[in-house]
DNA sequence: CTGTTAGCGCCTTCAC
DNA sequence: GTGAAGGCGCTAACAG
């Protein structure tokens, strides 16, 4: 910068101004300096900036995992939407797990981010404490959690699969299973389970039939194989809610490879819409969120929260529902 | 870090020391140094220490979508082999477009990466002028550039198609399609159909069939809107490559709907060996690449150059050549 | 509209 | 093994 300086003629400051939209700097000012920039090709230093300025330009995310769809769509969706204002996005997977998320956002402080997404409300006493320290704004999607720590932007889980043995019971299924990861990791898979399960009791429809399989994220083979162990276990069973349309996608293959027909022998529903149940024969019937827009809400929510801060309006922690919704398709 | 030193009764200089392995440090001082730490809840700033010691801790990937099990198994690759050394990566997505990547080039840039792993080999003039008078090591993947800008982790894709044509040829099949995307954005893509027509040439089976289906990269649907569209147009094809295993998958889900056996009617091909290409039935035989290794070994080859660089080491651009191979499954 | 001064939080370098 | 001085590249704050 003081070499753009010296060669336009102008101060370090003026050209620090040119290169800042809004700033006071003359047309022809502005002019010369970009000239001069492109001509020994400058590339200024952001994070030096950010040091000065107190506003490192970047934004954390944490997701479970890059590899899957409904979450690489959120961290899209965010992208979009905080790169209009030039906030950069830090992204992390925890694999599913609270320890990892606890290092991640342990590492991803020290960047100084200027805000921090999460997906879920589960997190380490410890990461809730570095979080509430940062003194940054939160946002926890994907879910509705008990006790947020600042604002929200999901939906309920539980809820979307109940609304899921309600559409399967209205289609005459009485026998509904239900498929899943086997433990709490997956917390949003725990409250689709548990979702059902309050469904089935109110519904007057017993206890129900559980199969969880192998570590969350359950994958397209562990549904196969849950399938043919709840065929297996429970022969009654005529439909079975799928934790994810992944696992549903696995278990309708399986279900061809031994004839069973679907949804004849057996419905099967999951849960995220993502392309491949679109896509598949039968197609799947499942949960539709916007995975998408969960990112872009989070995020514009983000920088309007940025945007108070700056302005010294008062903030509140605000809880943004996203709907959902069920989609019959022919797998049902 | 001036608190810190202040209640340790220390410098700052020993706190800085503390924090870093390797620094000589009495265990005693680090001791007492990180008890303070831990009790005012002080968290380093990377950005600042960035300044100072003009190693930014970031490395930048750049892929065409996160929305894609290949190139984000690519990333979570990079990011296994970066995160040991204490190297964060930014991650961009291009969505395809070199003008985009440009762009994404040049705001990188500015966060100083000490790498840059791109994917392909095609990029804008602008780009790729900025790449090199950033003076940092750069990885082309998933491709073998003509003129690589520096090292090169990846394959020949028309290699890997042409190895697919030949496996069909061996299985009696003659009348061999392709399916891809529609334009040249699709590097990749690209090549895949230039190793097919290539192929089909040699091995004296005309010049083949090619539908082209939207804007890459193609869809499951698309897929399926696009043998519709072959086996109207070339009702003699026998076997049909689809670009990817998604589109492959969308192709043999439409056989089923509309009641052509696969393979029996028309066999069908993917690339890329993705999980609904295992499980789905019948599982797609593809080409396989372990798109994790790709990031792995790029994040290991950034390593070792980087400390070449430091050592003062002699650098030579090199081209590391990842396996693929033809996996033969149910649907041919 | 432009310039000067000071300092962001840390680390390099040198001294002891 | 530890400390002091200075500066990384930039921008806030103030002055004109």
């Amino acid at each position: 910068m003081a070499d753009v300086a010296r060669l336009s003629g102008f101060s370090a400051m003026t050209v620090s101004r040119a290169l800042k939209d809004g700033a006071s700097v003359s047309a022809k000012t502005r002019e010369r300096i970009l000239e001069v920039i492109e001509e020994i090709g400058y590339v200024p230093d952001l994070s030096a900036g950010g040091l000065s300025s107190k506003r490192s330009g970047f934004v954390t995310a944490l997701v479970p995992t890059i590899n899957n769809s409904n979450f690489s769509d959120t961290a899209c969706g965010l992208t979009d939407a905080l790169s209009k204002r030039g906030l950069q996005l830090l992204l992390g997977y925890t694999d599913y797990s609270a320890a990892r998320e606890e290092e991640l956002v342990a590492a991803m402080l020290r960047r100084r981010p200027e805000g921090m997404i999460l997906t879920g409300g589960f997190h380490t006493p410890r990461a809730r404490h570095l979080l509430e320290s940062a003194a940054i704004p939160i946002i926890e999607t994907w879910d509705l959690p008990d006790n947020p720590i600042d604002q929200v932007v999901g939906f309920s889980n539980a809820e979307a699969t109940g609304a899921m043995v309600r559409d399967l019971t209205a289609r005459g299924y009485r026998n509904i299973g239900f498929i899943g990861g086997s433990s709490k990791r997956d917390t949003r898979g725990a409250d689709r389970r548990a979702g059902y399960e309050a469904a089935m009791v109110e519904l007057g429809l017993g206890e129900g039939h559980v199969i969880t399989f192998g570590t969350p994220p359950i994958s397209m083979e562990q549904g196969g194989q849950a399938i043919v162990q709840m065929i297996g276990q429970w022969p009654e069973v005529d439909a079975v809610i799928c934790v994810s349309d992944l696992s549903a996608f696995g278990a309708i293959m399986e279900c061809h490879r031994r004839g069973w027909a679907v949804p004849g022998r057996i419905a099967v529903a999951g849960f995220g819409d993502f392309e491949v149940s679109r896509c598949c024969w039968p197609s799947i019937t499942t949960v539709t969120v916007n995975s998408y827009d969960i990112g872009k809400q989070a995020g514009e929510l983000l920088l309007s929260t940025l945007d108070k801060i700056r302005s010294g309006a008062e903030i509140q922690a605000a809880t943004q529902k996203i709907d959902f919704k069920v989609v019959a398709r022919e797998s049902t």
